[in-house]
DNA sequence: TATTATAATGATAACGTTATCATAGCTCAT
DNA sequence: ATGAGCTATGATAACGTTATCATTATAATA
């Protein structure tokens, strides 16, 4: 590894100053260099090999140009779209991504925030991991909360109304005449809480009637995916085995739901003729399974982007920024799923 | 945004030198530092809040503990263990991981390249986007390649033994009496060859039997997941209704195997009786179709950790490293979308 | 042509850390 | 108690860029 060279080389082989060099080099602000020396540095700069040192660049300038994303695990197949949404829209920008895993692990989420704050990355896009997750470690990082969750109300944030989402479901399920629903949940953050239980005893006291008692099935989504899902395999089982009678299933998103939807299939359930199932996020499986599945859609593509947007417009305006929430809309997507009762 | 402290700050408020400062703060060697001294040092950085300014420390040692992983499309189910088992073999040596997306797009790809070869990366982990990638642009960037495919044989590779693990599911078949093959395949790169295509004639020819004519359906994976899975349908049901007789469909990955799932589904096909489907990586959502789906898994949890080792070590000897190519073998799991004839 | 305005270049000081070398303080045998 | 041999601390020079200010060349105007 034979020494880099530098702009100073660049320098003295063209006898311009470094500063001139410079200038060409890293036309940032509106060149002023002639045409005929512009050419002479680059030639020089192509002649030796020089390439910047962006090290050296960013300590100048006490910025990374790369950005954090905080997610609790990559396989869960909500993230790698966000992901998505977030790096196209910063590249856009030049900004590139650091990401973070943390396995659900409020202590790996302080490490990771530990990372961040020592100057590593200029701004962060965090999916809590723990609904007590504390930022404080963040210092001045400007950072971006993807959650719609009230325990992070003093922050920005930027999520779905899941809510919102999972009543349409229901409704629609009522639509099609379906009251025994059971409720497949349980937090999606580690020490979740039960809002999705209270949000479906209120749609059904709305219709002046009760949450039938017994058709909540627990069920977290705290681990790998494919743990969840196994996890969810046997609660559904154990519920359909204990005979309480159901005529269809909201599960709290995708994963749960196709878990009932395996089990079903497994046990000659026919769906959606005996059982209708819905799930929440509509990731690429919801499509592919059979039948496929009804689901609430969240564009976690949108999210990441307009998250990348606000972070940007952060970052530039350290000071003359007011904590800014967004709630999008979900979508109800209608498959083979779901029927009349 | 208050200026940071620095280290000099800290020597001020505790009476040190600058120097001791940094050995206590930045442990590297074995410290030679009073316990008292120590103290003191911790004390006074806790209490003016001192944080440790990596951009100037990287740019001090001219490394960033940052690697990047190169893929092509985040949202393709095969690559998030992938990142998974790199990224947690790179945490515990201290490195954290830019992830870049190329969309299989070998400009993209090449920019990428230039991203990380400007001293923004200790090294990198590449899946090659394009069989004709050409890597020049890294420099003397240390990278080691995710791939089996001969158009590498000069970097250092580590790669699944896809060929023998092809032939281990096509000998399955054969066992379990099938005759009538499809191949399910395409590039698994842009450019991609026709290596699977060779396999399956020379695997018949081995058993003294022409691999049959037509049963060659052609589909890429070079667009993201849910485009190629579509397209994959299509092919698939193009195929089916065309009228050729087939027992069995090998698809060249999960994907496309389940495509191909879903339209016999649609068409009440039965499946393993009417018609055996095997698939290959291994993906989640392998377990989770139904009937779940038998396929040649490869550990791309273990593939990661173990280029993530490689890079470690490639990083640290520059000097005495020689080409190294490592070939895992792939495993087969057999599930319910295959039987006898 | 002289004078002023503007464009193009040069000189140089940071940025905050780590690494090297030099010095001061200490321990312990003689 | 003296000096050899350590250990603990201090002084200082990089690392390569960007930003600021100063200077020189060029163009524009009177």
């Amino acid at each position: 590894m034979t020494k880099r060279a530098t702009i100073l080389d660049v320098a003295k082989a063209c006898g311009l100053s470094q500063a001139t060099v410079a200038r060409v080099l890293n036309s940032q602000t509106d060149i002023q260099v002639k045409e005929n020396t512009r050419k002479k540095v680059l030639l020089a700069a192509e002649n030796i090999g020089y390439k910047r040192n962006i090290i050296a660049a960013n300590f100048r300038q006490q910025k990374t140009k790369n950005i954090a994303i905080s997610i609790a695990d990559i396989t869960n197949p909500f993230f790698p779209e966000l992901i998505k949404g977030i790096q196209t829209k910063m590249r856009e920008h030049g900004y590139s991504i650091v990401q973070l895993n943390n396995e659900w692990d409020p202590e790996i989420e302080q490490e990771n925030f530990n990372y961040m704050m020592q100057t590593r990355v200029d701004g962060a896009i965090i999916s809590p991991a723990h609904q007590a997750t504390n930022f404080g470690v963040l210092g001045n990082t400007p950072f971006i909360l993807i959650t719609n969750s009230k325990h992070f109300s003093k922050y920005d944030t930027i999520g779905n109304d899941s809510r919102r989402g999972m009543i349409m479901a229901l409704e629609r399920l009522f639509e099609l005449g379906h009251r025994r629903i059971a409720l497949l949940a349980g937090g999606s953050m580690r020490g979740g809480s039960s809002w999705r239980f209270d949000t479906i005893k209120e749609f059904y006291s709305k219709k002046n009637m009760y949450f039938p008692e017994g058709l909540n099935i627990h069920c977290d989504m705290n681990e790998s995916s494919l743990a969840s899902f196994s996890k969810a395999r046997s609660s559904v089982r154990n519920f359909l085995e204990s005979g309480k009678s159901v005529t269809a299933i909201f599960a709290s998103n995708d994963i749960l739901a196709i878990a009932a939807l395996h089990v079903a299939n497994e046990k000659g359930i026919k769906i959606p003729k005996e059982l209708s199932i819905v799930g929440m996020d509509g990731i690429l499986l919801s499509e592919i399974t059979y039948p496929s599945l009804t689901t609430v859609e969240k564009n976690r593509s949108k999210i990441g982007s307009l998250a990348a947007e606000s972070l940007i417009q952060k970052i530039n305006n350290p000071f003359k920024w007011q904590t800014k929430k967004v709630i999008l809309p979900c979508k109800l997507i209608e498959r083979n799923s779901t029927g009349p009762i």
